[in-house]
DNA sequence: CATGGCATGCTACAACTGTAGCAAAACGCC
DNA sequence: GGCGTTTTGCTACAGTTGTAGCATGCCATG
């Protein structure tokens, strides 16, 4: 029960992941004039899958000044690699993550962090 | 809610599948000797999992002769290019599949199933 | 300083998944 | 034909995710 055992976002949870990603640290009003729209929420349950988040440390709630806002407390880099990961090898069964190169058409990804995702990716097979 | 509407299994589910898609039809019993000791799971639970999948239609039950068996009811590479696209798409924001060479080192797919990957994907890709 | 409006904090509930037990039916052996 | 073992069919329950409402608190503006 190890609470931080690296877990993996649910769809909606990656949208909005990707969102924070781009745009830092943004009101849970903000988030969801992006992405309540698109998933078709409400803004109730917006925020509720945002405190979940906080909770599993995949956002993390900076308070003060003003209203709260969230940030992704998950690297993109560091999260789709781990991603990548359990997909190879969870599904495809490949000893190794194809290169990072493969996913250079990502729009998700600049060419840095592409190589980042190359360091990762290979560091990570290490420990196998 | 149309009921098929191509959903992707669970793990549990997919190590299910690569079973059936090794070995074709096996009782229950049989499927239980093998994935409910790596799973950790009770006969029973293996039993509910795999009515459940029925239900999904991932598997189909064959009854009849003696002892109720069970079958993947999904071809191994018409699923994986599901998930393949799913993962590009959803979480890699590809326009396109990586080609199916990137997962020939994997343990599930044969040469010429890697071919078939291709095509499938390649088919799949004119539908967006 | 009263009021309208958004922010925050709780609570709720259904579906799906993980997990398993129990009772009755069926099968095979003596 | 009876008995022990398996197979089947139900039921159950907890945890996670999807989905949302309500009540109270805070803040700015008239």
């Amino acid at each position: 029960m190890s609470q931080d055992e690296a877990l993996l976002p649910t769809k909606p949870e990656l949208e909005i992941l990707k969102l924070l990603w781009r745009r830092k640290a943004l009101s849970a009003r903000e988030i969801a004039d992006e992405v309540a729209a698109p998933l078709d929420w409400s803004y109730s349950t917006l925020r509720t899958v945002l405190e979940r988040m906080v909770e599993k440390r995949l956002l993390k709630r900076l308070e003060g000044e003003g209203v709260n806002r969230y940030a992704a407390s998950v690297g993109k880099v560091s999260l789709l690699s781990r991603m990548i990961e359990d997909f190879s090898g969870r599904v495809l069964e490949l000893d190794a993550a194809p290169p990072a190169v493969t996913f250079a058409k990502s729009k998700l990804l600049t060419r840095s962090e592409i190589e980042e995702l190359e360091r990762t990716l290979r560091k990570a097979e290490q420990k196998s």
